[in-house]
RNA sequence: GUCGGGGUAACACAGUGGCUAUGUGGCGGACUGCAGAUCCGCAUACGGGAGUUCAAUUCUCCCUCCCGACCCCA
């Protein structure tokens, strides 16, 4: 609350601000020019009915608060002004100013605040500062329920918490990162399912990679030349105002070439080590991929090693029932199984 | 009404003045004892109209539909 006060009591000695009769302190927009600037529009052209309040303190409709005196009964803390409240907009910018400095780098916020809350801000900062806010500002698309945005007034949202009972959160992340981040996002239990289904095939071809690199042959590294060429291309998405999208669909190319080259053999294992590489590389960017994925486990894998001998001399003899049966003992214990064309596979679930 | 963001195949979501989008799903193959994973192939596109151009889904204009902001709350 101190700097808030501070931060008003400063606004109003620059002239930005004056103080009404019951003691609210309102911000002037006469005194600063291209207010709008975010919203790419004048102000006072946008529809008015109704605005002009009966706000009977404000010397121009379009002031705002920036401390609200109390009514009777109303929560309220001291100021020189008289007890009242912060405005909507000035902790934001008290807080950046005190946490963050005068002027930072990025500044988000979902596009249905740009007005009037970030142009509020802006204005109330730079009154003080006489410095840009915010270098860059990154607004997202609305999350939205059955076409309309997920909003605590309309009460179609859903928490978090409760979200992720049923989806982990990996598979949340890459569904958000699925879209750009400009553009609404539908939400709904179908399609986080589906970027399910579709984050296990990426998260596949890294375990697949992993293992490869233990048992895959030797010679010369980037069989593919690839790497190189993957990662300009993620790159590339991410510097383009971070296209999630595009770079993901880098990652699915190099999940199908990799796949392949992996049940043709042409892959060495320095080969997939330098892909492995690379996929832990845009995971520390995107971090869709979850921690334990197995085959880190060297005790483990010498075990696992055993069983699936084990299991394909059983398969030699025919004795299907027995093998199978190691294999769904393994499903219980969280393991799967999977008879490749180029060897078995096993992975944690 | 003003402004912003959008309308891409079944669904989701990228992108480009001419060249295979990608994922999920569907269909057909390969592999396979079964299951799964993986690979190959096929089908369904760029809201409508006009214009610019040798060529437009991609540029320009108009129209239309959807979401958001402009009143309150934060």
């Amino acid at each position: 609350m101190g700097p808030i006060i501070e931060m008003v009591g400063e606004i109003i000695d620059k002239g930005f601000g004056y103080v009404t009769e019951d003691g609210s302190v309102y911000f002037s927009v006469d005194k600063v020019k291209d207010y709008g600037r975010l919203t790419k529009q004048k102000i006072e052209d946008m529809e008015s009915s109704g605005r002009v309040a009966l706000d009977e303190q404000k010397r121009n409709p379009m002031d705002f608060a920036i401390w609200k005196a109390a009514k009777p009964g109303e929560v309220s803390w001291g100021s020189p002004w008289g007890p009242g409240r912060p405005g909507w907009h000035i902790e934001c910018s008290a807080m950046i100013r005190k946490y963050l400095g005068d002027e930072i780098d990025i500044h988000g916020g979902g596009n249905d605040l740009i007005f009037p809350h970030h142009e509020n801000e802006i204005l109330q900062t730079e009154a003080v500062t006489g410095k840009p806010l915010s270098k860059y500002w990154m607004h997202n698309g609305m999350l939205q329920v059955q076409g309309e945005k997920m909003s605590k007034s309309l009460g179609n949202f859903f928490r978090v918490r409760d979200v992720s009972q049923k989806f982990d959160q990996y598979t949340i992340r890459f569904y958000f990162l699925n879209t750009h981040y400009a553009s609404p996002l539908l939400y709904s239990e179908d399609l986080l399912a589906e970027a399910g289904t579709s984050l296990e095939r990426l998260t596949n071809n890294y375990t697949d990679l992993k293992a490869y690199v233990k048992q895959g042959p030797s010679g010369d590294g980037d069989v593919c030349g690839m790497t190189d060429e993957y990662r300009s291309n993620f790159m590339a998405a991410m510097n383009d105002d971070f296209n999630t999208r595009a770079a993901i669909e880098v990652m699915f190319q190099l999940a199908r070439a990799t796949n392949k080259s992996m049940s043709e053999g042409t892959l060495s294992k320095d080969g997939a080590a330098k892909f492995v590489k690379l996929l832990e590389e845009f995971n520390g960017i995107l971090g869709i991929f979850p921690e334990d994925t197995g085959g880190d486990d060297a005790a483990l894998d010498s075990v696992m090693q055993i069983l699936i001998d084990l299991r394909a001399e059983l398969r030699k003899r025919k004795a299907y029932d027995l093998s199978d049966l190691i294999r769904d003992r393994l499903g219980d214990a969280g393991i799967r199984l999977e008879d490749a064309g180029d060897g078995v596979k096993w992975k944690k679930i």
